[in-house]
DNA sequence: AATGAATGAGCGTTCATTCAT
DNA sequence: GATGAATGAACGCTCATTCAT
């Protein structure tokens, strides 16, 4: 009973080629995968790759958009509603290292493949990159103003360790170290660890 | 006897390519960086580099190579040297960072150029790089040995971790946020944080 | 019996198709439109367009055949009727200028665009273009024969001359220079400076 | 004895490639010739051709410059030397007829490829091309002011008249007609046509 | 050793054309 | 007939690497 849709979109071929694109690039790389090897790995021509997506960068940029848009509403509408600053941090922790277990191509292109390209890092992924540090810092400073957290640490410093930190477990679980399944089980102890730390005395 | 190199070197040229490719490396990133550019930066043909380097991919390699070796040297001579757990990963905490603070073009290429190229990530850094999260592992395990630290984190866990954030206070460092000589005072701030967060309750 | 084409033509969609295109290819050239600006501008699907021309290139066939089929009937059914090889001149020159007259955009597209595509400057337009230096050149001759023309120029090369300059006219009306109007003007000057040149000492 | 030219330049390769391109344009016109047959019939890589030019597009444009600089040399040098009009107009005939014969190739780049880059006829060739239509309407005006020229005839009108003839003679030769050794005889009467129909009554 | 002109493989992107609906 | 999403061949250009000097 719909009318066409807005533009294209009829069949899943969007979906379509991203989920190839992940694969690719996640073996890959983004410079060493051709736009052809996403197209057949997609099933679709390749020219069809660019009547859903400007270029091959615009390619990746929205992979990252369309599979971070969960953790950014996340972010905006769930945390809020959490009562300390402290469940707050560990939801964070729990959502950061979620969105990855089970999805290690997705995994190591957010990782790895999206600081491939610098232009897009610089413009695309930096700003997203800092509000995200931001709302971690604000969790850290609301912590220190309840007296949860100890506050002599700075919470900028604190965001960057603890994205640094999940960061860096997810890439070497992408890369192929510890067994699968174990991101939660870290996400538990490096809660533990990292809580522990911001604690008062 | 000589620890010099067997061949060149005279004129220090290899030297001067190396100084060319961390500056315009950080400037454009791997993959946009001409080796012609590297080149006319270095002072000399674009053939030359090849007397020096067996390809591009290789110059970045030799030079991660070369600015690391010191860290490396430093991990093998003169952590065993320090007494405690604590101690030595509050030292390695400062050599990572200082190794940084005052080189903002090699904290860039190190934190983010060296992950533009897949294959020298997966073949030539992921082996020193597990080598050097062993390193921290077997510190941290140290610690818990001796009671210094609690024994429920897992020692492999806290290494990703620490190299992780360390990593990450770094990245953003080396892009433009945090003011210079921040890294002495992150320094000394995530080792408070992280030596509590390990500390038996 | 009828003249009307076979097919289509009801809904006067390939009038409009080629009302599109003189528009079009006037303002981008031939090979810098896209079909689906013609269709765009035509108001029709791009398939469409495939429906009543069977390529690009024939589009601007057809449009040149349209466009100049009335020259040619004039040329066959109303030069005979004038009595004198120099009204049949003044005519053709009328004529060739009077087509364009108050149609820049078809002016330019057979000064300009035409020869945009090889083939068919080659293979289409070439003959046509021929039997019409045939058909002027016939006029000189008979004016030579009736003693109107002087006999020791070459009635071949005059077609030549005549034809091209009537086409440098056009080109620089087409192109922006000269007046809008002037090419009724230009067409009598013209004729004179020919008919002078022409007549017998 | 000579230093390392200015650039490049040591073969000949510049005037080799600009050779090729002549002869390839003139057989298969500019869209349809592909940089690489270029390249092949010059006996260089395909990269060779961007270490002189900039693009395909400016291959043409240098062609132009290239064999046209002599004409316009001319014009600015000898023309003036002559002491009437008539004799300055029936130079430049000869000229502009004179520079393609012997020249097939070159001629037909000059009267139909060019022409087939929208960009390059606008942008580039245009106002090279008004200079030239005003140059012979000086001469037309110069004819008439000194009593040689019949005063009621539009000098801007013949510039453009004459300019087109010659080019539509070129035009036909180029294309196969007339024999070869045509084009000296063709303007021989051609400027007799002119400068009869030019004179006073 | 040093040079830098020359090479040529490689690829992102466009767009005329097709065809399922 | 009409549509417009899909196709995929085609090509200009770049740049890491080589090698004659």
């Amino acid at each position: 009973m719909s009318e066409t849709p807005v533009l294209l979109e009829r069949s899943g071929k969007r979906t379509r080629i991203l989920d190839a694109a992940v694969k690719v690039f996640a073996r890959k790389g983004f410079h060493a995968t051709r736009v052809s090897e996403v197209a057949k790995a997609a099933g679709v021509a390749d020219g069809t790759i660019y009547l859903y997506f400007k270029s091959k960068e615009e390619l990746l940029t929205s992979l990252f958009e369309d599979r971070v848009s969960h953790l950014l509403a996340y972010m905006k509408d769930e945390l809020p509603t959490l009562p300390t600053a402290p469940a707050r941090l560990r939801a964070v922790i729990n959502m950061q290292l979620g969105l990855l277990e089970g999805e290690r191509d997705l995994a190591e292109v957010i990782t790895v493949i999206l600081r491939q390209s610098t232009r897009l890092m610089k413009e695309f992924a930096a700003p997203q990159f800092n509000a995200y540090l931001d709302a971690i810092a604000a969790i850290v400073e609301e912590g220190q103003e309840a007296g949860d957290f100890r506050p002599d640490i700075s919470p900028s410093l604190t965001a960057r360790a603890v994205f640094g930190a999940l960061d860096g477990i997810a890439l070497t679980w992408a890369l192929g170290r510890a067994e699968p399944g174990a991101l939660a089980r870290a996400a538990t102890q490096f809660a533990d660890l990292l809580l522990r730390g911001l604690a008062l005395p």
